[in-house]
RNA sequence: GGGCGGGUAGCUCAGUUGGGAGAGCAUCGGCCUUACAAGCCGGGGGUCACAGGUUCGAGCCCUGUUCCGCCCA
């Protein structure tokens, strides 16, 4: 497959699909439990099998990508287990919506061939998240794909709400719950949202029902007003706390309602008195527990006003019927004002409708005892990055209520409860009861509802590697080593695993959590399609190709904070790709075979300096993943490949590569070879397929797949301080001479001499091996070097480090720029010079600070004052010249 | 109302126990120098939101103010 030289730009296309597809026939990432290494595992979070890829998976995915390749690196046993999830309510309203273009209706298909069609579509159009998933180079083992609603994962789900039910903690009620009227089914509190709403306060006038006066309250629903049951006001407040016990009269339906006191009831809001309607407020229902009140509810499933309400609303929508009541409150008199108020309301978070409070019989799980758990498990047992979402983790697990897992809709798991029409005994059991165990009846019936989606997904850690058997997975790869997923799920999904996972397997499901950004736009929006901000991800692959947009990604991955994304900055990042792929083609080119000097040969500057490089940078890379630190591990990466290895290293192997000495010829193919390929291990995590489509051009790597290449070694005997400094001496040579050129605007092509005059014989000693170098970086054609140089009056000039840099220009440029450009310098030089001696003019800086920050101020002070003392004489003398 | 995060160059953002303000992109000037014009070389650009405080020293720590975003009620 070697070819001696690659194209001249990346094609990211052909190369993508070629090598996923590799990857998946040769099942480089299925893993053998078996195995040896330290086990590493991640649970993707299951997309819904209805979704396409938003950037949100991408950036998901992208990360547990690096982490997973990563692992594999260091040798571990690395399984990532990717499947979907069935998506309850959102796969309803989808397949829904298919029918309803046929002008047909669940209820019209009968529950069965509903939940058949549902399949049929999954089968259909479920893969299509899954293999956009595969466009991103995800390394999951496709052999251990799974599906919420997969056989395995239903004999899961069936055998904790068993087991839970017989512990205790699934129980069976009528309660108040949120109710979504166009889903028609229950919802939990996390799955409402809430968004602020321009609305009303009213204030409504309540006779007392002795005549002696009235009780004013404010609120924003009155059409719950004929669910009212109650009047509450704050017993400490002398407005009204003589009227606790009293009666007062519901307007428009006459009935006497008891005023009661709690402290429950804010003075401050509206006017302080407030209507109790258990059956229609959150708040009110447990007020209504409380104090025993009834519980009147006045709407059916549709929001529609039902029997309870006064005749004349019957049959009413809600919003028609607030209309009406508002309307005959004011003719009435009992209106006494309408105030403009902002209020949250809560929304249905799959179809956005409004929230309706609603009472009905539900199944919940008690998960205080869970939660107590799930809190104490964290820090110790699982860590969350970044710390501060810890707080927010344990403030919902504190103010948990009891989770309603029950929903009025058929694609889901069905609850494994009967009731039995015979004698009325409820059976919860694993296998499906072929008769009543209390009267031996046959008549049982199942009950209707299908449980919440997310009960099925808090398994998903231990379900997904075969519990409740106890498989091989089970043992090796549990608890998993981290979850990557965003905060917005941290509730929903998060938290409920944690309560499951420790409750079923005894331990966390993950050592650590890594709560990662959101994508947004670019003005920071929150990317939706109805804002039509979207960018989609697939299209940017398709233009870009997927390194590009997965180390955009990463490189804007700081912890903690949301990225900003436009499509610039991708097409940003594909010049880095480019830019890769041709570093690769330059190093293929002088490497016809892999080379086999040793290391240890380099004795150049340019390899004893990006070796020593080498090593910093794969410990930074390694440091920057294993601390989670993406964007750190991206930049530490671009800035080595780009700033250094392509800009200064390539430059200066060149004439090593083309020169006579065949030693130094093969000792820089050497460095280079082992830079290349090292540099591309380093960057394969981020992006898979550039790198592996190089390495399988690269000379000694035959058939080899990158992704199954180790971390490069740690190599200490290479660590070259000494190179680093003579680098920069080299460096600062050669850019002051570029800066003299540029700066005077002479002609690139117009050979110039160099003439340095060193503060060291150490100096002098690097300058002078490196001679050749600089006239080829510097384009010049004399360099000389030495402590008695001293080039001619007429010299654009500089000083590095002590040496005193000299450029000839007679004849070639204008002088007056040339000391404008010494100004510059100057000016700049007697900014940070004032700041010193500012400095170590203050005795509380020099008695109190540590010794040795004074000693680096002081070293500072020198040299900052030789340059400028320096400079300054060398623009003496080029104004002495100028006659 | 409670909580969290943020305000640093034109833009997007780094800045890891307080000790010389950085990067990428954009911009300006010059270059087709045989890996790359998706490139190379060089330059300019900041009252670190504001006001106090602690300290020899604050982008960083403390207090307050303000603006933006998010979560919860």
């Amino acid at each position: 497959m070697a070819e001696p030289t690659l194209p001249k730009g990346y094609e990211p296309w052909d190369v993508e699909t070629r090598w996923s597809e590799h990857w998946e026939r040769q099942g480089t990432f299925t893993p053998d439990p078996a195995a040896p290494g330290e086990a590493y595992s991640i649970v993707i979070p299951p997309p819904n099998v209805t979704g396409a890829l938003h950037m949100g998976h991408a950036l998901n995915i992208t990360l547990q990508d690096i982490l997973c390749r990563f692992a594999r690196q260091q040798g571990k046993n690395v399984l990532w287990v990717p499947g979907t999830d069935h998506a309850g309510i959102a796969t309803q309203n989808v397949v829904e919506r298919g029918l309803k273009t046929e002008g047909r209706t669940r209820q019209d298909l009968g529950r069965e061939a509903f939940v058949e069609r549902v399949w049929r579509w999954r089968e259909e159009y479920g893969g299509r998240i899954l293999n956009q998933i595969r466009r991103l180079g995800a390394s999951v083992d496709w052999t251990r794909e799974r599906f919420t609603l997969d056989q395995g994962l239903s004999r899961a789900v069936r055998g904790v709400f068993v087991r839970l039910y017989e512990e205790g903690l699934i129980y069976k009620g009528k309660y108040i719950i949120n109710w979504c009227n166009r889903c028609h089914t229950a919802l939990a509190d996390d799955e409402v949202d809430h968004s602020p709403r321009n609305g009303k306060l009213y204030h409504i006038r309540y006779p007392l029902a002795d005549g002696s006066g009235d009780l004013v309250v404010a609120t924003t629903r009155p059409e719950t007003m004929l669910g009212d049951t109650a009047l509450a006001v704050h017993p400490d407040d002398p407005r009204y706390n003589e009227h606790i016990g009293k009666k007062a009269v519901l307007p428009l339906a006459g009935r006497k309602l008891i005023i009661i006191g709690d402290t429950y009831v804010d003075r401050e809001f509206g006017t302080g008195c407030l209507k109790v309607t258990p059956a229609h407020d959150m708040n009110d229902w447990d007020l209504g527990r409380k104090h025993g009140l009834e519980v009147l509810q006045v709407m059916d499933e549709d929001g529609n006003m039902n029997e309870n309400a006064l005749e004349r609303y019957q049959g009413l929508f809600k919003d028609d019927c607030r209309e009406r009541i508002v309307r005959d409150l004011e003719s009435e008199g009992f209106l006494v004002k309408v105030e403009d108020y902002d209020h949250s309301v809560g929304e249905c978070y799959r179809c956005k409708s409004v929230i309706e409070p609603h009472v009905s019989t539900q199944w919940f799980v008690s998960v205080r005892p869970l939660a107590e758990k799930a809190r104490a498990a964290v820090p110790e047992l699982t860590e969350i990055f970044p710390a501060h979402w810890q707080k927010t983790y344990y403030d919902w697990l504190d103010n948990i209520r009891d989770w309603c897992i029950s929903r009025q809709i058929w694609w889901g798991h069905r609850i494994p409860a009967w009731t039995c029409e015979d004698c009325g005994e409820l059976v919860v059991a694993e296998q499906d009861p072929t008769e009543c165990p209390k009267c031996r009846g046959r008549n049982l019936v199942q009950d209707e509802d299908v449980l919440d989606t997310w009960f099925s997904s808090a398994l998903w850690p231990f379900s997904t590697l075969g519990w409740p058997d106890r498989t091989p997975e089970l043992d090796r790869y549990y608890p998993t080593s981290v979850l990557v997923t965003g905060f917005d799920i941290l509730f929903f999904w998060v938290a409920r695993m944690m309560m499951m996972g420790i409750h079923f397997m005894g331990r966390p499901p993950f050592r650590q959590v890594y709560i990662h950004a959101l994508v947004r736009d670019e003005s920071g929006k929150k990317m939706s399609k109805s804002t039509g901000n979207v960018i989609d991800p697939v299209q940017m692959i398709e233009r870009y190709g997927t390194d590009s947009l997965r180390f955009t990604l990463t490189a804007f991955a700081a912890m903690g904070r949301d990225i900003k994304l436009s499509e610039k900055r991708i097409e940003g990042y594909r010049h880095f790709v480019n830019k890769i792929w041709n570093a690769a083609r330059f190093a293929l080119m002088n490497l016809d075979q892999a080379p086999s000097a040793p290391l240890e040969r380099a004795e150049s500057l340019a390899d004893r300096w990006i070796l020593h490089r080498l090593e910093e940078v794969k410990e930074q890379t390694a440091d920057a993943v294993r601390e989670y630190r993406f964007n750190d591990m991206a930049q530490d990466l671009y800035r080595f490949v780009w700033g250094e290895l392509c800009d200064w290293y390539l430059e200066m192997a060149k004439p090593e590569l083309y020169g006579p000495d065949e030693g130094r010829r093969s000792a820089t193919r050497k460095v280079l070879w082992t830079a290349l390929s090292e540099t591309l291990v380093l960057l394969h995590p981020i992006m898979p397929f550039v790198t592996q489509e190089i390495w399988s051009h690269l000379p000694g790597t035959p058939g080899e797949d990158i992704a199954l290449r180790p971390y490069p070694e740690r190599r200490d005997r290479l660590r070259d301080p000494e190179a680093v400094r003579a680098m920069e001496l080299f460096q600062g040579v050669v850019s002051a001479a570029r800066n003299i050129r540029t700066e005077l605007l002479i002609d690139p092509a117009k050979k110039l001499d160099l003439l340095v005059r060193t503060a060291s014989l150490q100096d002098q000693g690097v300058l002078e091996e490196n001679r050749e170098l600089i006239r080829f970086l510097a384009r010049i054609e004399n360099v000389s070097v030495g402590p008695e140089v001293k080039g001619p009056r007429a010299s654009g000039t500089a000083v590095v480090q002590g040496n005193e840099v000299y450029v000839p220009l007679a004849g070639v440029v204008d002088f007056e720029a040339e000391l404008a450009r010494l100004d510059r310098e100057l000016a700049k030089l007697a900014k940070d010079l004032a700041a010193v001696r500012n400095k170590l003019a203050n005795k509380g800086f020099v008695h109190k600070a540590p010794a040795e920050v004074v000693e680096k101020e002081r070293q500072r002070l020198a040299d900052l004052d030789e340059k400028g003392a320096k400079l300054a004489a060398l623009k003496d003398r080029l104004s002495g010249a100028r006659e």
